[in-house]
DNA sequence: AGCACGCCGACT
DNA sequence: GTCGGCGTGCTC
């Protein structure tokens, strides 16, 4: 191509229209070298996923480089786009549109991450653009023009691994990380004494990442553990970055607001800052020299992305891994299926504790089940059996204890006194709670006050509680111990998620998830009904029971201290049993094993497709996979889940373990045909879908 | 997505 | 005879 390039007027060729007519003839010096870039076009339609070719104007040449925004003209319309590559040539046989504008210099989408959105968007059935929406934070260009003085001091980590030394393979781990290597760990997190939890471990490989002179990024469920996993940083010599400084931590969380976002993004680009812990979309952090990727509690569902194309934490980190040759570890107290599959794949390592080291770092574990309060008589039907009543007293005097309920709210859920029908919303039929004491009861789903509810089965009119939220169990608590301070922590409570407590005798109430810590641990914990968390089909529903008990248990002094945690209810029996032999890998593998006798994921891999029926069946027609099974298509159940709405259709699509890259394949290709065909309606297509109901 | 072109119904 | 419906096709 000449460096003159003329876009000049185009005659009547045999059959063709004049369609190019609008490309006014205009003369653009271009580029001497590379004058050809191929950019990604931020238009959602599935079909234009694909790169197209401009000539980029001499007066980019040198900052028109992959990575950087641009706008360019598309059909009749000004769209935004990354550059992707720069090319001698050209592949598209016809003239090239210059390049309007330059949007910044700043190459936001570095190749590593580029590659990776593209991987992403592959294995998801989605768009690049899509997948580079959560991958790149909005632009801020204030934020992009601070400047820095040089004159931090360089960070420098200690070496050691004291936190790794209760798990067999994690020195290796870490070895094999400081080395340079791209060792794959699923890990299973005991409690400990400060200085040796899970955070602290995670500090520990990350500063062997560091000394070994490559950055890591550690992804976590929510802002707290963000801040756990800085402080532990700082105590293995890595402190937060300072401004004009080289080396340290930042933070990147979606709802620090747009411009600390953006601020720790170009620390993180720029190579300022050589570590990154952040929330979900931290994921795709342009780490420099990334040597290791870490994925905290990768059961918690805020690792799953509620936005197409409907990404896991955990997966896109071990795509990373293996296309940046990190390091990955996967960790939790509890263990995923999805984590079990990993190691019995042989592609992960297990590093997790001998039974002998778990019995001394955990506390002990009773399952308070009906069968177990037979000889108690009456008093175990009550929530609040005496046995749990009587460790709650005994512990108290020790420290604080933890109460874990499963429901937030009051009365989350109430029903008929005389025949225990449920009690429903006359109009909706939607669920019934109670918000206080003296309240009316409200409607779950459309928020109608139900002031003379009646029964639909039996006419009666009185109500009972079949579910006790946490703000009713820290009342009753509050009275049975008086004198006690109570706490509640919760996303719903009055103050909010609490992200510690002092070590003083306390009754804490919490949701799951949201359990504060005590610094020197709790001296019990009790897990009140333990029947509502394994109540259900759900799939992966025991593991996740599992690891919100032991989330809550490993907050709990060792027994060697008097540490104990009762489990009351009558769970499901295995969950039970799993929490009382601190075993989440055993309970996991018999999962795994159940899922691939049943062909469910992870043994296969499923896409899900919801929208109106017929617009399903267009799209399922042309999937086309060897082996493929498609269920349904079936009405969504009621309540309609997120996006999805009423008369909607789901229809799953399963195939072999093998043919999911060919599935994701089959079904984007389709929905591009959909899109570039109009088909109405809306169709959501989920490759991994977490909710199959 | 946006906009061109192209082929069939009710009207200045 | 035209003006205009929205069904395909294309955009570097």
């Amino acid at each position: 191509m000449s460096d003159v390039e003329r876009t000049g007027v185009q005659l009547e060729l045999d059959g063709l229209p004049v369609l190019q007519a609008r490309r006014r003839a205009r003369t653009v010096a271009l580029a001497e070298r590379a004058p050809v870039a191929r950019v990604c076009i931020d238009l959602p339609p599935q079909h234009l996923d694909r790169l197209f070719e401009y000539a980029v104007p001499a007066a980019m040449a040198e900052t028109a480089v992959p990575g950087v925004r641009v706008k360019v003209r598309f059909g009749a319309q000004d769209v935004d786009a990354y550059v992707i590559e720069r090319t001698e040539d050209a592949e598209h046989d016809g003239e090239l549109l210059p390049i309007r504008r330059l949007v910044s210099a700043e190459p936001v989408l570095t190749p590593a991450v580029a590659r990776l959105a593209r991987a992403v968007a592959d294995r998801w059935a989605g768009t690049l653009t899509d997948v580079l929406r959560l991958a790149v934070p909005a632009r801020h260009a204030r934020v992009e023009a601070e400047v820095e003085t040089d004159d931090a001091p360089a960070v420098v980590p200690a070496a050691g691994g004291t936190a790794w030394a209760p798990y067999r393979g994690g020195a290796a781990f870490l070895q094999h990380v400081l080395a340079g290597g791209a060792p794959r760990a699923v890990w299973t997190a005991l409690p400990g004494a400060a200085g040796l939890r899970w955070p602290d471990a995670i500090a520990q490989a990350v500063a062997a990442c560091v000394l070994g002179g490559r950055g890591a990024l550690v992804v976590v469920p929510d802002a707290r553990d963000i801040d756990r996993v800085l402080a532990a940083l700082v105590d293995a010599g890595i402190p937060a970055r300072r401004a004009g400084g080289r080396g340290g931590a930042v933070r990147l969380a979606a709802d620090d607001g747009p411009a600390v976002r953006y601020r720790a993004f170009l620390a993180a680009l720029r190579g300022q800052a050589d570590v990154v812990v952040g929330t979900r979309a931290s994921a795709f952090a342009p780490v420099r020299e990334l040597g290791l990727v870490v994925c905290w509690d990768d059961g918690d569902s805020l690792h799953a992305e509620p936005r197409a194309p409907y990404p896991h934490v955990r997966e896109v980190l071990a795509l990373r891994s293996e296309l940046e040759g990190a390091a990955l570890l996967v960790g939790g107290h509890g263990r995923t299926v999805e984590a079990q599959a990993l190691v019995e794949s042989g592609w992960a390592h297990d590093v997790s504790a001998d039974r002998p080291t778990v019995r001394r770092l955990t506390p002990r574990v009773l399952a308070l089940t009906s069968t177990e309060l037979a000889r108690e008589g009456a008093a175990a039907a009550a929530r609040l059996p005496t046995p749990a009543w009587r460790t709650l007293r005994d512990r108290l005097v020790e420290g604080p204890v933890l109460v874990q309920v499963p429901r937030a709210g009051y009365v989350p859920a109430v029903a008929c006194g005389r025949c225990r029908a449920s009690a429903r919303c006359g109009t909706c039929h939607g669920p019934l709670g109670l918000s206080r004491a003296d309240g009316v009861p409200t409607c779950g789903w459309c928020g109608r006050l139900a002031a003379d509810w009646r029964c639909l089965e039996c006419g009666g009119a009185a109500l009972r509680s079949v579910r006790v939220g946490s703000e009713r169990t820290a009342e009753e608590l509050g009275r049975a111990f008086p004198g006690v301070p109570v706490r509640v922590s919760g996303a719903r409570a009055a103050g909010g998620v609490l992200a510690t407590v002092r070590d003083a005798p306390a009754l804490v109430v919490a949701t799951p998830g949201a359990e504060p810590v005590a610094p020197g641990g709790y001296a019990a914990a009790i897990l009140l009904d333990a029947a509502v968390s394994t109540a259900g089909s759900a799939l992966g529903l025991l593991p996740d029971a599992l690891r919100r008990w032991l989330a809550a248990a490993a907050l709990v002094r060792p027994s060697s201290e008097g540490g104990s945690v009762l489990l009351v209810g009558d769970a499901e029996e295995r969950a039970t049993q799993a929490l009382v032999r601190w075993d989440p890998s055993g309970l996991a593998s018999r999962e795994l094993a159940e899922r691939a006798e049943l062909a469910l994921p992870p043994a296969v891999r499923m896409a899900a497709l919801v929208g109106r029926r017929d617009a399903v069946l267009a799209v399922v027609r042309r999937v086309d996979v060897p082996g493929l099974d498609v269920l349904g298509p079936v009405p969504v159940e009621q309540p309609a889940p997120v996006g999805a709405l009423e008369g909607d259709v789901r229809a799953i699509l399963r195939v072999p373990r093998g043919s999911g890259a060919a599935l994701a394949r089959s079904v984007a290709a389709s929905m591009a045909v959909r899109s570039a065909r109009r088909e109405g309606g809306t169709v959501r297509a989920q490759l991994d879908p977490a909710d199959l109901g």
